[in-house]
DNA sequence: CCCCTTCTTGCAAGCGATTGCAAACAGTGT
DNA sequence: ACACTGTTTGCAATCGCTTGCAAGAAGGGG
């Protein structure tokens, strides 16, 4: 279709006349060209609109310049604000991003990865949580340059970006216990994922060391999205002795939360304490505002980014591992519990 | 770097038995071939686990099953929404998709546009809300399928789909002045964006149709985006006589302008009516449930892609425009103006 | 003024796949 | 058995660009 009178780097050589080579040598910057030459190519091109063919350029073994993406899905705010970062990264350093989404399908990371890694693009940075990572061995046969966001992988061979999950929801714990919670809920992410247990472990060390063992029947399953949130809540705040707070392992879920608590005339933070974690753009929105674990999301893309880079223009400088910082954002939706529902309380009450 | 060991056509008929133009044949299903060697060369492929070279491919004239889009950027909901419709249009008709954006960046458009028309894709579905359509003539010229989203060109020799914003500005308008609202105020989107005035002008329809002319305070501007429409509406607000109605022209406005009536102590809809237009999810999940104008919005890229592929299997088929229909949703957050006191005790405080 | 080094530049061989053309094969009808 | 039609396959040219190799040009030292 396209190739309808395309401009070739021969049709620049002969309009600069020179060689198709020294064309193409002007194109990608080589140095030892003569200045007087080079004018007269980038004029040509001007002049022409030469535009190179990223296809016939890879094929003949340049770089494509392009970085594929390899996501579940763009649903969520947290994806949103992940491609964000990764995006900004991309652009700014002049390469094209393309981005393709498994949507769940079992088996579909496998083939983009091999098709992908098979010349369509320069790296590839994969944000798919799940455990099973065959398309990882494609990648590295094909010594294709990789990364990988949020994924935990024992194998120490590969780049990836993560969040510290573990602390960031330990201190999100502590947060709650000194305000005098002790029935506190947690509502976890989907278990595939690595960092919806990091977070749960977080958690329950909290609690521990709060002297607050018997957490089983506290923590409740979630998948990160809105209606399990919203679902779990609903089951949670029925119970007969429900949580005084609850901490919903994405933003994205305590906003299902609040709703719940909403539709049960509960008040946020009076009758009930809400958080999250994710800290997406939403979160300082709502009213009230959600208490949530912050994590740099747009920043996890773009350092994703830079190592794929670095291990693009210079391979073999072995895998890095990032692990970035969570911090604790207080906002409006969290206070001391209320003694409403006050069973024994034998709880220092805040002020 | 992902050039070492990979397995061509070649190695494959090797190990079939037959030459390259035959494994080619087969795998693009190509009719004369006899059963038995289509069975050896399938085998082939399989245990060598040949994936086709997409550069090779279209270089050599075959097509390369990749959907270009080329987007603004990908923050908001609306664009998230798109972009889910679209990418799964594609993927279920085993298509790829390379996304790209320009966020705003002036220019990146026609490089953009450029490049991908130069072979890197079958087709390009464009959603930049922008006059500037100088990419299109590039896209003409190299006759590439391309489909435009929500972007009104006079140019009736283009493919496009859109919605029927006039008449659903219309609609809840109208709705608002049954509802008894005669001092309605609209924040609008960005005027570069046909769609935003085109609601303009439906608002102004109704209101004129109700006898109200004089709407000239009564609209302003707005980006589509939250914090406008927070902005806005605090400027709304604080004046002396104040709206009974806002009609934001985006959802996302509209949640800035809950979030103004709410720093205000202003009950929705008690005190003051809030509407937009989208139907984004996140629309029935706020409390109260937004009113609103519903469009499609998955459909929208669901017909945009169907549009294009059409195109791509059959080229010449002619240009097409659909406009898709707008519906009213009520919800909650809209009700009967507050009553006339109102505005002279200066909006008070709430409890 | 010649020889050697350092620049510049062109030639030509791919990269992996598609496809027009024509040769090699069948299958039929007579 | 022969010409004829239609099916199966392989050959080789191409797509646009990169790059190793080597030749021509330019500059320095002896």
């Amino acid at each position: 279709m396209s190739d309808r009178d395309q401009v070739t780097i021969f049709d620049v050589a002969k309009t600069a006349g020179v060689s198709g080579s020294t064309v193409s040598r002007v194109v990608n910057g080589y140095e030892h060209i003569a200045p007087r030459t080079r004018a007269k190519v980038l004029a040509a091109m001007e002049e022409l609109g030469y535009v190179a063919d990223t296809r016939a350029r890879s094929l003949a073994g340049g770089k494509t310049n392009v970085i594929g993406v390899l996501v579940d899905g763009m649903g969520s705010a947290f994806m949103t604000e992940l491609l964000r970062g990764i995006d900004d990264a991309i652009s700014s350093s002049g390469m094209d991003m393309m981005l393709c989404t498994t949507n769940s399908r079992v088996g579909k990371e496998v083939e983009y990865a091999t098709k992908l890694a098979n010349g369509m693009v320069d790296g590839l940075v994969v944000a798919i949580p799940s455990e099973l990572s065959l398309y990882l061995s494609t990648l590295k046969d094909r010594s294709v340059p990789h990364v990988l966001i949020d994924i935990d992988n024992e194998d120490r061979d590969t780049s990836m970006v993560k969040v510290d999950n573990r602390s960031g929801a330990r201190r999100m714990t502590e947060h709650l216990l000194g305000l005098g919670h002790r029935r506190i809920s947690m509502i976890t992410g989907n278990l595939d994922v690595e960092s919806a247990r990091e977070r749960i472990v977080g958690f329950r060390e909290a609690m521990a060391d709060a002297g607050l063992v018997d957490t089983d029947e506290l923590v409740v399953p979630g998948d990160f999205n809105r209606p399990s949130g919203y679902e779990a809540a609903v089951e949670l705040l029925a119970r007969p002795v429900p949580p005084t707070a609850i901490f919903a392992s994405s933003d994205e879920m305590a906003f299902g939360v609040m709703r719940a608590a909403a539709e049960r005339g509960m008040l946020v933070p009076e009758h009930l304490t809400v958080v999250g974690f994710d800290d997406v753009p939403e979160s300082s929105w709502v009213q009230p505002a959600l208490t949530t674990v912050r994590q740099p999301i747009q920043e996890i893309g773009r350092r994703a980014i830079g190592l794929l880079l670095d291990e693009i223009r210079s391979p073999g400088g072995g895998a890095v591992s990032l692990e970035l910082k969570t911090s604790l954002v207080a906002r409006a939706s969290s206070g001391p519990p209320s003694d409403v529902g006050a069973m024994q309380r034998h709880t220092a009450p805040q002020s």
